[in-house]
DNA sequence: CCTTGACCTCGCCCATGGGGCAGGCCCCAG
DNA sequence: CTGGGGCCTGCCCCATGGGCGAGGTCAAGG
C-alpha cells in the first residue's frame, strides 16, 4: 500500500498543490485520492494522479475556479484547449478594457486641458409626457433593439392619430458593457392623451436641466463615445455647484446637426 | 439636510454601487457619507462624492482590492496613473505567462510528437555526499545566487583539500517564476568527509534513478527551458511503470556536451 | 515495547467583496 | 395617521484556501 501510494504532503510537494488545497479538491471530486483509509482518514495518492493533479495545479494559477477546471479537465484534450484559448481570448479583451479605463481616468485627471470638457452645455428641460420600453441588453443587441422600438412607437403614435411625436431618447439605467446586460430605455415624448399597449409603458417626464454635448462623427462609436461620457462627467467634476447625479441619455438627433446628444441630468 | 445628500439608494445608482457595496467602502474608510444620522445610522452623501465613488467602481470593476484602492486614491493624480499603467503592464505580462501556460498544456497533450519527448533518457544515480546551500530567490537573483554559491563551495572543497568535487546541481523545490521566489538549493558532491561551514550543509544523496534531456543551446533560456520540463513530464506521463515525483534539477554541465541537464527524480 | 518526531486528520476562525434575508426603523406622500 | 418602500443592523452564504490547535498515526530508534 505504501510503496507506490503517497500522503497528501509528499503527492502535495511532487505536484505544487498544498495537502489543504488536494482536501478541498479530494472534497469537491476534483482529483480523489487513489485510496482514503476508512479509520484514519488518511488519503493515499497514486503517482499516475501526479499529471492531473500537476494540470489542475497550473489551471488554478491561471485563475480558473475549481468548478470550471472540472469541467474542463473532463473534456477531450482539443476541445479543452479551445475553450482555454477562447478564455485567453476573453481574458485579453478584458485587459483592453481595462486599458480603455485607466485613460479615461487619465483624461479625468488631466482637467479642462480636453476640448470637449469645454463644449459641455447646459439646458432646461421642459416637463413632458413619454411613451417608453424598457430593455435588458448587451452592447451587440443595442443598436437593433433601438431601431425596432423606437419604430414601433412612432407606428403607435401615428395609429393613435400623433404627428410624429419628439426626439427619441436612450436612457441608460445601467452600463451597456461588452461584459454583460445593462437595462435601457427607449422613449418618445407625446402630447394629448395616450394608452399604453403592449410592452410600451406611459410616464410623465418631471422638469429639470441637463448637462449635454452633441456627439459628432469622430465620437459616434463604441468606445470612443465613451470618450464624451468622460468629458460631462470631468466638467461636472470641475463646476463648483453642480454635480453629476442620475444616468445619463442619448437624444437623437443631438444639437446644431449632431446626429445625438449625450445628457446627464444635473442636481444643483 | 435631504436637499442635496443622497442616501444609500439613489447614490448607489448615480454611481453603479449597491447600497452594500457603500456601506462596505464607509467601513473600511474608503468612502465616508458626507453625514451619518446617529439615531438611525442612515448614511447621506453628498453629490461631491460621486466623482470619488465613481472612481472607485471603476476601480474595483479592473479588479483591484479595496485596500489598494484605498492607497491609490490618496497618491497625486499623476503618481497614481503611473501605477495603475505599472499595474496593467503586470496584467499583460501575467497573461502571456497564462498565454505560455496553455501552451505548454498544449504540447502536453500532443503527446509524442515533441522531438524533445523522444530524447529523454533514464540512467543510475549513484549514492553520494553533498554540500549545499538553500535559498529563497526569484527568477532575476537566480544566476547570480547560483554562480556565487558554486564559486563559495568550490573554494571551500579546495581548502578542505578536496580535488574539485563532482558537477554542481540546481535543485528546484518551488518552482522560481516572474511572480514569487522559489526554495533552491546549490550542490556539489565531494568524497570523504568534511565538515559544514556557515551556510553550507551536508546531507546523503540517496541512490536512485533520473530521467534528464541534455539542454543546449536553442532552450537554455527562460522560458523556453520550460518546454524542456514539459518533455520529460510529458515523457512520464506516456509511460505506463514510471512516474514523473519530486521536483526537478539541473545538473551542470550536462551530458554529450549540453550546458545543462535537466532530470526528474524516478519512482518505480 | 515504548518513545519520539514527523506527518496526517478534522474542525474552527480568518480574509475578500459582496448577495440575500429577517426583523425592525424611517421617511414621505396621501 | 397610515401605508409602502427604502434603509438599518445582524446573520449566514459563496469560493479558495491559510493558519492554528487538538488529537490520531506511522515508522524508526532505544
Amino acid at each position: 500500500m505504501t510503496d507506490s501510494y503517497f500522503l497528501a504532503g509528499r503527492f502535495g510537494a511532487a505536484t505544487r498543490l498544498s495537502p489543504k488545497a488536494l482536501r478541498l479538491y479530494a472534497e469537491q471530486g476534483l482529483l480523489v485520492p487513489a485510496y482514503v483509509d476508512p479509520t484514519t482518514g488518511y488519503r493515499y495518492y497514486a503517482a499516475e494522479q501526479a499529471g492531473r493533479a500537476r494540470l489542475i495545479a497550473r489551471l488554478r494559477r491561471m485563475g480558473l475556479s475549481i468548478a470550471r477546471i472540472a469541467r474542463l479537465i473532463e473534456l477531450e484534450p482539443d476541445v479543452r484547449l479551445a475553450e482555454l484559448r477562447a478564455w485567453l481570448e476573453a481574458q485579453t479583451k478584458r485587459l483592453e478594457q481595462h486599458n480603455e479605463l485607466v485613460e479615461a481616468i487619465a483624461r479625468q485627471s488631466n482637467g479642462g486641458s480636453d476640448p470637449l470638457v469645454a463644449a459641455v452645455r447646459v439646458r432646461d428641460v421642459a416637463p413632458s409626457k413619454i411613451v417608453y420600453r424598457q430593455g435588458h441588453v448587451t452592447v451587440d443587441a443595442l443598436d437593433a433593439f433601438t431601431e425596432s422600438t423606437e419604430a414601433e412607437i412612432r407606428t403607435y403614435l401615428a395609429e393613435s392619430g400623433k404627428r410624429d411625436g419628439g426626439p427619441m431618447t436612450l436612457h441608460f439605467h445601467e452600463p451597456v458593457n461588452h461584459d454583460g446586460k445593462g437595462h435601457i430605455e427607449v422613449a418618445i415624448s407625446y402630447e394629448g392623451s395616450l394608452e399604453p399597449s403592449g410592452d410600451l409603458r406611459i410616464r410623465l417626464q418631471p422638469p429639470g436641466r441637463e448637462a449635454f454635448l452633441p456627439v459628432f462623427e469622430a465620437y459616434e462609436t463604441f468606445p470612443s463615445v465613451l470618450r464624451v461620457y468622460d468629458a460631462i462627467e470631468a466638467w461636472f467634476e470641475q463646476s463648483v455647484d453642480l454635480s453629476c447625479f442620475g444616468s445619463p441619455y442619448e437624444i437623437y438627433p443631438g444639437s446644431d446637426g449632431a446626429r445625438f446628444d449625450v445628457a446627464y441630468p444635473i442636481v444643483t
